[in-house]
RNA sequence: GGGCGCUUAGCUCAGUGGCAAGAGCGCUGCUUUUACACAGCAGUGGUCACUGGUUCGAAUCCAGUAGCGCCCA
């Protein structure tokens, strides 16, 4: 720590107080806080820690870019639950840590390289990996100091990298039993396919482009020469590959048409015409005719399973082949699957897509099957890095059967029973297994926060198809595969693997005694393929041999959230925990609590992780609670993103609110209700102020903010806004230099901070360091300290219950309103006449203060871990009933509680009398604008005099009172009338002259109100239904304020009327 | 196209059948009362999106309409 240190301690005989800056300044409170933390490891935590265990898994973040705003709200709540339960005394561990992202990270590199005029294909494979393994190491560091900034209680020890050797070796292991158990297959998928760069694209590199097209009306003829069909089509040279034409049900010509075939143009091929509800009807045959597509369809589509996705989806649905016509350079060839070319189709063989295009759509021409052309402007997706149209292509890729019982059914059957609809339906899923009936391990076990989100989960399940794993990319997990040709009389059992009609056929060969995996099948070339999945143990013997025999590794890395789907298991050390001296953890931490994380990923990494965890951990679910958080939006409602500049660095809200009020005021705005909308500001560079930027509307619609701003202060000055940066619209310089943007929003949890951290001066400033007496009994205290050691009791109670369901706002409220509003606004004042002199309430000050640091520091550790030691510097807090271990850290401070023996509810309902009190006197006051300094006098009757009498001198200092005395028989001068109670008091000497007209005003006012009060009561009263059926005790509390209401009413009109 | 949500004060959001609809920010007035002006006290501000229904009673439950968002296709 620097000079700047904000706490001195005096010596510690010398009896006087701490001394602490009059503001509070977060910087010191992180780094005066870190550097306890770290010097006593208090984050750390092994298997055999005393506790029940309690663990989190941190969704890792990708290492492509620093951690934005959605993760420092995920991150936080994750930090709130940890430092929570270990304070409660859990074996509590938070794994850290970050994804490799394939397809993500290769991009932002690729794209850094183009820049210096490189490509991937400049480098071997080892020296592309290389230079993202660069970019990896930047982020990685840049996101871990990033999670020390906002007070994360990773336990860091145990950081992961999901290519790292322990991640690589649980991917090894998993990928291995999957494919052993016949859970891997080869399969075929459309890909984007880049023709010129010959690579397959991720669908956000798939750039759209609206290009000037047509429609082209080709003919096709029906095969017993009864007329044609006319399809409409953007891309005629795909009509080689044609397998069927396709109508709509509802299509008032399906019938006449059902069961007829067609013969494809040029090939000759006999195709099948099929009804589905995808195909978009014409206008004329009652398509919509507001609809674009409508109105350029002829209601027959021309399927095309190979080369176009929905077609694709078409083909499976009515079992239709797919026929590649097309070579990896997108030029037409009848090497890649087409069989059956015709002599006529031969002249098209050869041909670059856009040739046979052209060539397609002359022959039509030629022979009188072009009904006609129409222009056609439309959106076609483009490569990001060549330009060229992406092709959709045919592809064989791996595949995990997720559709499997074991892994589909598992996940179901792992849903709370209470979340999951259908019970039939769930029965008839789990197969086999519901035969049993007993429950299997971890069934029922996952539990959804809020419960909406298990449909999410469900639905996707049912729905779910097979998962694409390959990727051909060179950043991941490369597939431990090796391949090769072999010749038929190598195939041991070739009955099974020929009846398998190309699925892969596990055998038992020289590989597996090796100690790896083989399975062979028959392609429907009819070549015989063989292929070896190595276990990471037989790497040093068998790939050489494999090398050696001629095979090859498959080029392909595994999907990301294959990495991603392990991480519970990978993190602990599976499947061999003993080679990473990782032994125990697995027991302990996995299931884990809760996984935290937003909802867009619940089908991409929630699915799959309970999947993987069931199956490899013999049931066992990865955790027992989804928490899904909200959404930050900006305040237009819309995506925080960098190409928007709407997005909001942490970085730069710790910096100028402070960690704990970003994490504050983040854990505040999480409700289960609604995504959050976080309107952004600027902060001006000339002057450091805050400002809300002039907005425009970009070309896409998008509200953003005007590239150039003025400086708030000064017109002339001038700034560069996030958008015009991101978007090179404005560019930073000296004269415009960029502003930060930031949210007005963050200053509820400065304030707050602020206020925390100067209730804590004001009670050190009253406190004598004295040893701590825990003996003091609350029972003997004043009302006061009564009602705020039951309030304390609520608020723990309050924040604990909101916990436990995910109610992260509901939590924040009951500490904001504890500590400012009860706290602050009414104990700290309600003492100071009293705490100076008082040593058994300065023991409630000091319990009530060590606990109120406790109960904030899950989510405000910062301030509270800097305050700790000022505060028991003071002596050792504690009173009977109320409990609050010492701990040198309140980081590691046990959680307070309350007896149920020292909360006095009497104590609260007469206490809120007092505040009623206080504030009817305060009112007037302030309708009158008394100067706080003037005292006035209350005249009331006996209940109301011993009410203010039981609350020891409370309303006299709260609402500035120099005297109460009995009402007299005959009003004074000057007195005006409060009504409590239904009762009448005075208030007198508050005002050197009685405004007259104002007092009139006033008191027309309080009886309209309660005029409006009686008629609602009188409304309901006089309603018989409300008497005959609604609740007894509800009618009796209605008449009683009703009564009072009455009273009160009548005491205004006579005020009223002594005025007159 | 299917699914899941949302619409409450100028702004951001609570409030899942019962007192008179709340909070924070903003705004207005007063107060520099030695914890805090990043504050205190008081006040202003709402046809609970719209239409219909259920109920003694609806912001709350049901149905429909409109707008907005997300996921899947």
């Amino acid at each position: 720590m620097s000079s700047a240190q904000p706490i001195e301690s005096s010596t510690p005989t010398g009896g006087s107080e701490l001394q602490l800056a009059k503001a509070y300044t977060p910087a010191d409170a992180e780094t005066f806080a870190w550097s306890r933390w770290r010097d006593a490891r208090c984050f750390h935590a092994e298997p055999t820690d005393a506790g029940a265990p309690y663990s989190i898994f941190i969704p890792p973040p990708n290492v492509t870019a620093a951690l934005h705003l959605g993760h420092a709200l995920n991150n936080t709540l994750q930090d709130v639950l940890t430092r929570y339960h270990r304070m409660k005394g859990m074996n509590t561990m938070w794994m850290p840590g970050t994804d490799h992202a394939g397809i993500a990270t290769q991009s932002v590199v690729e794209r850094r390289l183009l820049q210096q005029g490189k490509r991937r294909s400049d480098f071997t494979r080892e020296q592309f990996i290389a230079k993202v393994q660069e970019w990896k190491d930047e982020y990685e560091a840049t996101i871990l100091s990033q999670l020390e900034l906002m007070g994360a209680s990773c336990d860091y020890d145990r950081v992961r990298f999901t290519m790292d050797p322990v991640c690589a070796a649980a991917v090894r292991a998993a990928f291995f039993k999957l494919f052993d158990d016949s859970l891997i297959y080869r399969g075929k998928r459309l890909v984007n396919w880049d023709p010129v760069s010959r690579t397959a694209l991720a669908d956000d590199e798939v750039e759209m482009e609206e290009v000037d097209g047509h429609f082209w009306y080709l003919r096709y003829p029906f095969e017993d020469g009864s007329g044609y069909v006319t399809v409409a089509t953007t891309r005629p040279e795909t009509m080689l590959g044609d397998t069927a034409v396709a109508l709509n049900p509802k299509d008032p010509r399906a019938a006449a048409v059902r069961g007829k075939k067609l013969c494809l143009p040029i090939v000759g091929r006999v195709i099948p015409i099929v009804e589905d509800d995808y195909v978009v009807m014409a206008v004329e045959q009652g398509g919509d005719p507001a609809d674009t597509k409508a109105q350029f369809a002829t209601g027959f589509l021309k399927v095309t399973p190979a080369h176009d996705p929905n077609d694709w989806e078409i083909g499976i649905r009515h079992g239709v082949a797919a026929i590649n016509v097309m070579a990896p350079d997108a030029s037409i060839s009848d090497r890649h699957g087409w069989e059956d070319v015709s002599a006529e189709a031969r002249a098209f063989v050869g041909l670059s897509r856009e040739d046979a295009r052209a060539a397609i759509v002359a022959w039509f021409k030629a022979n009188g099957l072009l009904e006609g052309v129409r222009p056609y402007r439309h959106s076609v997706g483009h490569s990001y890095r060549s330009h060229v149209p992406v092709e959709p292509y045919l592809s064989e890729q791996w595949y995990v059967r997720v559709t499997d019982d074991r892994l589909r059914g598992a996940a179901l059957r792992s849903m709370n029973p209470a979340q999951r609809d259908g019970g039939a339906a769930a029965s008839a899923t789990s197969g086999a297994a519901a035969g049993a009936g007993a429950a299997a391990v971890g069934d029922g076990e996952i539990t959804f926060f809020p419960p909406r989100y298990a449909k999410t989960f469900q639905h996707w399940h049912e729905n779910i198809r097979d998962w694409c794993i390959s990727r051909q990319l060179w950043w991941g997990h490369r597939i431990p595969v090796w391949s090769a040709e072999i010749a038929a009389s190598d195939v041991v059992d070739r009955a099974a693997v020929d009846s398998a009609r190309g699925d892969l056929v596990g055998c038992n060969g020289a590989w597996r005694a090796m100690g790896c995996s083989e399975a062979v099948r028959r392609r429907p070339d009819g070549v015989y393929e063989r292929f070896v999945c190595v276990a990471e143990h037989a790497d040093a013997v068998a790939i050489p041999a494999l090398a050696a025999a001629g095979f090859r590794q498959d080029e392909d890395v595994l999907d990301t959230w294959f990495s991603s789907a392990l991480w519970p298991l990978s993190t602990l050390g599976w499947p061999e925990p003993a080679r990473f001296d990782m032994q125990g953890l697995l027991e302990k931490w996995n299931p884990s609590a809760v996984l935290s994380t937003a909802r867009e990923i619940i089908t991409l990494w929630v699915s799959r992780m309970v999947m993987f965890n069931r199956y490899f951990l013999g049931g066992r679910v990865p955790f027992r609670h989804v928490f899904i958080h909200a959404m930050v939006q900006d305040g237009f409602g819309q995506k925080m993103s960098k190409s928007l500049g709407n997005g909001v660095d942490p970085r730069d809200i710790i910096q100028t609110h402070g960690a704990d009020a970003m994490r504050f005021t983040l854990v505040q705005m999480t409700t289960d209700t609604q995504d959050v909308r976080m309107p952004v500001d600027m902060v001006d560079p000339w002057s450091g102020e805050m400002f809300s930027p002039r907005t425009i509307t970009d070309a896409a619609g998008y509200t953003v903010a005007d590239p150039m701003q003025v400086s708030p202060k000064d017109p002339s000055k001038q700034i560069t806004s996030a958008y015009g940066a991101a978007t090179g619209k404005a560019t930073p310089t000296v004269d415009a230099p960029l502003a930060l943007n930031t949210s007005a929003r963050f200053d509820v949890g400065r304030n707050f901070a602020n206020k925390v951290w100067n209730a804590t001066r004001f009670a050190l400033g009253n406190l004598t360091p004295v040893p701590g007496d825990a003996s003091v009994d609350p029972a003997t205290r004043p009302l006061v300290d009564r009602w705020i050691v039951a309030r304390l009791s609520h608020a723990l109670t309050t924040y604990e219950r909101a916990l436990a369901s995910y109610r992260f706002n509901d939590a924040a409220d009951a500490t904001y309103d504890f500590v400012w509003r009860e706290v602050c606004d009414w104990y700290l004042e309600a003492i100071k006449p009293t705490v100076k002199t008082d040593a058994a309430q300065q023991q409630v000050l000091r319990t009530v203060l060590d606990a109120s640091l406790r109960l904030l520091h899950p989510q405000m550790p910062f301030i509270t871990e800097q305050l700790w030691p000022a505060v028991a510097a003071t002596g050792r807090a504690g009173l009977r009933g109320v409990n609050v271990p010492a701990s040198e850290l309140c980081a590691r401070a046990g959680w307070p509680s309350v007896d149920t023996s020292a909360v006095d509810r009497a104590a609260v309902a007469t206490f809120s009398r007092v505040q009623q009190l206080v504030d009817e006197i305060r009112t007037l006051r302030g309708a009158r604008q008394v100067l706080p300094k003037r005292k006035i006098t209350l005249l009331a009757p006996a209940g109301v005099r011993a009410l203010v009498a039981e609350a020891g001198g409370v309303v006299e200092a709260l609402a500035g009172l120099g005297e109460v005395a009995d009402l007299p028989t005959e009003r004074p001068a000057g007195a005006v009338p409060i009504a409590f109670e239904g009762q009448e008091l005075l208030l007198v000497n508050f005002s050197d002259a009685v405004d007259l007209g104002a007092e009139r005003t006033r008191l027309e006012k309080v009886i309209t109100e309660k005029l409006r009060l009686i008629s609602g009561f009188e409304g309901k009263l006089n309603n018989p239904g409300y008497l005959a059926k609604a609740k007894p005790e509800l009618v009796a509390e209605t008449r009683t304020l009703m009564e009072e209401a009455k009273a009160d009413l009548d005491a205004a009109r006579r005020s009223l009327d002594a005025l007159r």
